[in-house]
DNA sequence: AAGTGGTCTAGACCACGTC
DNA sequence: ACGTGGTCTAGACCACTTT
């Protein structure tokens, strides 16, 4: 109807583009309710197809949740069934039981080469730096260490962490107001060094998994960037490719 | 409408069923242009919106290709877009360059208690064992070592490898009728044994990513097993995570 | 101009969850 | 009974491609 936007697209994407706008801007918390179709046809003043065709895509994108019968909640990392939506570690046999997140170290640093260009920061910004282990079944699996931006993550420390029982994004969500959107996973196979192997209990030189992970919020903002160390004698990384 | 199937789930699936029965029994080969939506909508007595739902899935799920204008055509792994895409290594630095694939032998075996559980086989049915290299830029990046039912890769030979200039699935999609549409891979970390150490020109005990793919064609039925070992000094295994 | 997929609408009815 | 998302329809018009 009256295309307000000057940028031309469909409507169902500039009424997304809206939808989006008024997420970022926390119009509606994680878990929470939206509003219905119907509701959001009038708003815009569009029909109830419309938006259903921007919800559609942004349900397939993990931002928001339907649930028939009952309405659409934005997502969140709280949500069992989100809550290793970015772990794609799988036990060789048996069950994926869930991990224990032992918090190791947490401290205040400078951004480095690299942290800055992953970061979007400049060298030299204040970042944050966590170490952790995940164990399964009481066996190390995982070592990752977590570089954050200083800025949004300022608060954090060791003892939070280690009070926190559920997922570090559900942390980063509750906390700090840092939704994690969509990720980007490198993957290379490299020799444990001697802090991996001790943290890791496998000799020196074993070969480990590195993956390189970074974690983006609305926008393409990247946020977040981990290297963990898998262990893979006894779990694989999967990946269904379709 | 009239609702001809027993199982009960949406018109639209129901209809996405029988593209999928159409394109399995090749009614429409690789490439080729399907009927238009109204077509369908005509042949199956249901209205166009619904044909088109179906088709959306499909087209999701990479089956179907979608150009505006023209109609909507059978996937194939020739098309240049979907040369690759299976294929997650991507250069540390610099473009992702084509590369080259050097089919190294080929040979007739019976299924192990391993591959026969891959590929849906009893022990002891005839496969076909193919290794290959595949070259980056003229440096060995992945050794692949490839299993397929026998049954359905009865004419395969390295001549006929050695002879095919485009990717391995579409050889198998010309040459065998056979069609893959999705796979699931497990990955690890392992040292360089002394075949692989030879291939890839690494140091035997070199941390390599082993990467084992199950391939499947319609109906979920699992054609290709394989297992390829990468080596990640200049590449990396990218995953993005939605 | 004609045919294709892509968008948008309006309205009907179904399936699910809550009251 | 009511409100939600889920399905299905019919028809209009737009955008792209080919004739």
């Amino acid at each position: 109807m009256s295309s307000e936007s000057p940028t031309f697209s469909p409507l169902y994407r500039q009424i997304k583009g809206l939808m989006i706008q008024a997420l970022e801007a926390g119009e509606w918390q994680p878990g929470q309710l939206i509003p219905s179709e119907q509701e959001f046809a009038l708003r815009f003043g569009v029909s109830q197809g419309t938006v259903r065709k921007a919800i559609d895509e942004l349900a397939a994108e993990n931002l928001l949740v339907r649930r028939q019968g009952k309405g659409t909640f934005v997502a969140t990392h709280q949500d069992p069934r989100a809550l290793f939506r970015f772990l794609r570690l799988v036990p060789v046999e048996g069950q994926l039981s869930t991990p224990e997140s032992i918090p190791l170290e947490c401290w205040r640093a400078k951004a480095g080469v690299e942290a800055a260009r992953m970061l979007g920061l400049r060298q030299g910004d204040p970042i944050m730096i966590v170490r952790r282990l995940l164990r399964f079944e009481g066996k190390p699996v995982v070592i990752d260490e977590i570089y954050l931006s200083g800025e949004q993550f300022k608060g954090l420390t060791l003892e939070l962490l280690q009070s926190w029982t559920s997922s570090l994004y559900s942390l980063f969500e509750n906390r700090f107001g840092v939704r994690m959107i969509r990720a980007s996973e490198s993957i290379r196979a490299v020799a444990a060094d001697r802090s991996a192997a001790e943290a890791l209990k496998v000799p020196e030189g074993k070969p480990l998994l590195s993956v390189e992970r970074v974690t983006y919020t609305y926008g393409d903002k990247p946020v977040e960037w981990r290297r963990g160390l898998y262990m893979t004698d006894e779990h694989f990384y999967l990946n269904e490719l379709n």
